[in-house]
DNA sequence: TATGAATGAGGATTCATTCAT
DNA sequence: TATGAATGAATCCTCATTCAT
């Protein structure tokens, strides 16, 4: 008998959660947090309407979820460059490469990010993810730049890749490293 | 003889696009783009919904119209601040100055900022304003600093405003312009 | 035990699609398309204004839907009496009769008819409706006349319903057989 | 001086209400009444809006006017063929040729035909324009037919145009004349 | 557990009309 | 006389969410 099994009946789609925080992650990318509903996402992820607030608590409980799982990509992204790196020096290089392969990676990303920074200054039910976030990069640079310093890179980081979402040419790479070793080390 | 009744005074107030775009940004700031609708503007400018469609052409021409007279407000203020300056240090104090009291002055704009970036990054019907703003910007710059040293500034702005503007901690005036010394002038 | 509670059912109405379609060709009757409208149609039908474009696709889709049932009642009414005459003779009955009784028997289905031929006219998306129509119609009475005598039999009884269908005074039945034995028999 | 002038002010535009009835009309064919509105029609006038409740005591006595107008027209044309007939045979021919010739000569016209039947039918304070309009047309016929066969000359007429307004075939002018005769002369 | 059906609130927009000039 | 400015009502439609199953 089909329905003898004594294991919890995960029918079906057990990563439909999944599915649809990266449907929603899709969407913010393509028609920002004010384009980004319950329908559309439900339709991106193929999955049905109904799903929506099974899975999520509304469609604040969503965003939170999605930016959340971005935040933590990001951040584990950047760590792993940075545990690589031994010295200052190597840091530099590390950043450089993280903002080229990492967050300027994809338009998707940048776009998400932006809408993250946009959604974070007028909801503070966010800043918990920003804060967390930034805290994670200050404390990884920390190991190799003192606090002014950080705070600086920080910054350009951030200048840097939003001039790159906002459109502008592919950036000269060499450049980027030049800019970020100005900044850290001193010229 | 003037009428000085209180009753609303129902024809004739030539203001009255300027109000509802004053409105537009001021509903953007507090809910961002995504919580900006007609109702909403309306009545932050004390303005029948009616009035809406009358002066604009739609949601996308108010938010077009907002966006654009706020870059023009923007690029004025920095342009003010760098004429003044005589040679390149006190073209690094004019831009601490314009980040500190123009662009930061006050979480209105520096939101009205980030959701205009987050606009562009998916809707390339505004391209056109980031374009103008970004050249302006650059074009100013260039008076003073070469062409790599000034795109290495313009993204250190952009990154300090973005800062601020996710609710750090009112940053240190001195340490703003020790930053933009190190890019600027090399340390 | 069945629940005979005067309460609103809110949940599972399964024939409220249906009670749409019909209200809509009532408001259709009644005011013309040009005062159809979800709200009026909504009201009608005693269903909340937002069941309107969760049944249907948006206004274009319930119209076509309503016009398309209609033309089938048409189409059905007619074939039920052609399919009962044995020859042209009965058929000039047959057709006598449905003008009388179907066609014409009620100011509803007499002005759901114009309404049809004036949206059709300007609204091409309506012509599968319409050739479909046409084509049952003439199929249903080729059976008994050649396609010359078929086109003016057509015509004539469009033109009979019309006229009817303007306020005219009631038709003499026996003439209206006349006129289509003038044309069908050739006098 | 320039206003010196004791003649009335007719300033620039005399025909301009008339040009507000033709684009009406244009309007209607193009859209049908339901989509004939003060905006639509007074763009395709190239007149000021608010001209449209100057000249017209609002959207129903633009339309009464308008088709009234349009029914003249008819009337005239009509006559104008029957005036020259001078027996039976020969007025067959001037039917005929007002079908081919005038009611069918343009998609415009034909359209405009249709909207108003449709428009008759629910609204009776069009009732005036089509009764004058029938009374005409039987009146003229009555010259050459008896009133049975007028009927269902008319009819004929009626259904013959309809057809051709909803898409159908350019119909062979022979049958048309070959009908006609059929019913008005006894084939 | 999961979802299709359903809905009231609110979305942008168009409308006929009024009124000051 | 003629019209641009203005508006409240009504337009179609989308939304997040609820609920019966």
């Amino acid at each position: 008998m089909e329905k003898s099994s004594t294991a919890p009946r995960r029918r079906n789609d057990p990563e439909r959660k999944q599915r649809i925080i990266d449907a929603c992650l899709t969407v913010i990318a393509e028609r920002g947090v004010a384009g980004t509903s319950h329908r559309v996402v439900a339709a991106e992820a193929h999955v049905p309407l109904g799903s929506m607030t099974y899975h999520f608590d509304g469609m604040h409980d969503l965003l939170h979820q999605a930016f959340d799982q971005f935040a933590d990509r990001s951040i584990a992204a950047f760590r792993a460059r940075m545990d690589a790196a031994t010295d200052a020096e190597e840091a530099c290089e590390a950043i450089a490469a993280n903002i080229e392969h990492d967050l300027l990676a994809t338009r998707r990303d940048r776009n998400i990010n932006l809408e993250f920074y946009a959604l974070v200054a007028h909801d503070e039910s966010f800043r918990d993810i920003s804060s967390r976030w930034m805290g994670a990069w200050q404390e990884t640079m920390g190991r190799f730049f003192d606090r002014e310093t950080t705070v600086m890179l920080d910054a350009m980081i951030e200048g840097l890749t939003l001039h790159r979402a906002l459109g502008g040419e592919p950036r000269d790479s060499e450049a980027v490293l030049r800019g970020i070793r100005h900044v850290a080390l001193g010229g």
